[in-house]
DNA sequence: CGAGATGTTCTGCGTGGCAGACTATCTGCT
DNA sequence: AGCAGATAGTCTGCCACGCAGAACATCTCG
């Protein structure tokens, strides 16, 4: 099957019922939007339990996979800024699923892992989110779903990888990080006296 | 091509330089939430001067596409909340680039409309995250780069149809929306005293 | 005519993202 | 050996967003 690449001065709209515009369709930012957060809807709802939701679960789906990973990798791993994954390994350490230990060779160090608790809640959630996933996926035939999921696991770990080296993002794609930033600070959201 | 379905306790590992694991390469949330942030950061640095940046993007974009939308409208199009729609819109009027206009049949509603010089601002901003995505999809050869764009826009658009109808969802998928709840309410981010 | 619903705006709360400061620790160089 | 610079983790403060509900004006329908 093949596909015409869209831009969004020629997408052909379609005459699905909505009130959404062909601009709109033809936009990636819209478009990732709106699949993200009716993934994170059904994921909420699949792991509603678990400290953290579904970011608890890719800690722990983290942690258990790997060679013990230490805060700030994973923290980098999953996209979640550093002060926050202190607090929710706090969490899912007072649920008993985690446990932060010593790394015997750097003091400043500490390294995440699983405990059989969390193994084995890990095994059920894997249930959950696989119904999840299935869900939000549904559209598709089997052929598309694997599609779908090989070339956007292609595109994360590729920026999974360029958000690691950044220098060398701007090296191949030549978009300078230098444009202007807006004048004056964003305001309050309430309306100004 | 064809591609099994991965889940993510059978997904083959690659050998990509990386300290990412399996699971999380398995994990439709992780792979969703890593293109959605790599896009925000390339579209917010090229519609770093816009109001509301990629989100007052894609107002200009649903406001100039379609018949007048009602703010609600326009809200629930872009899945953004009520109140930060208000003031978003209130950024973009200051800047002269849409209008409110009352509904001449319904004093409750404004509707949106684009200014000429907001039709001018977004040919350009076109072409700014024209370039944004280019970056964001560049790994991929212009095949693959269709057929994803495809993907992600059906399954966007029906994501979008059952966001307007959760009954029907609820109907389609059998998934109940009552799993319990955190039994208490999470806590404060700061150490407790 | 009145009850109920709706669009928009406002308020308050909780959380995440971010940047920087701080402390303890490590590495590499002189 | 000592020191400068960097790093891991924690903490603080600020800002923006998401959410729910209230208030007001307005509309629809029985």
């Amino acid at each position: 099957m093949a596909f015409m690449a869209a831009s969004r001065a020629s997408t052909a709209g379609d005459t699905e019922a909505s009130s959404r515009c062909a601009a709109l369709d033809a936009d990636l930012g819209w478009a990732l939007g709106t699949v993200f957060r009716s993934y994170v809807k059904a994921a909420n709802v699949a792991v509603a339990d678990l400290p953290g939701g579904p970011r608890g679960y890719q800690v722990l789906a983290a942690a258990a996979s790997d060679a013990l990973g230490t805060q700030l990798a994973l923290a980098n791993q999953l996209g979640v800024d550093r002060t926050v994954m202190t607090y929710l390994l706090d969490d899912l350490e007072r649920a008993g699923l985690i446990e932060r230990r010593p790394d015997p060779s750097d003091r400043r160090v500490r390294r995440v892992a699983v405990t059989d608790e969390g193994r084995k809640l890990l095994a059920e959630l894997d249930q959950r989110l696989d119904e999840a996933e299935d869900h939000v996926l549904s559209i598709f035939d089997d052929a598309d779903r694997g599609t779908f999921r090989e070339l956007l696991r292609r595109l994360a770990t590729h920026a999974q990888d360029s958000l690691a080296h950044p220098c060398q993002v701007v090296e191949e794609t030549g978009i300078a990080e230098d444009r202007p930033s807006p004048a004056t600070p964003r305001r309050a959201r309430r309306r100004q006296a």
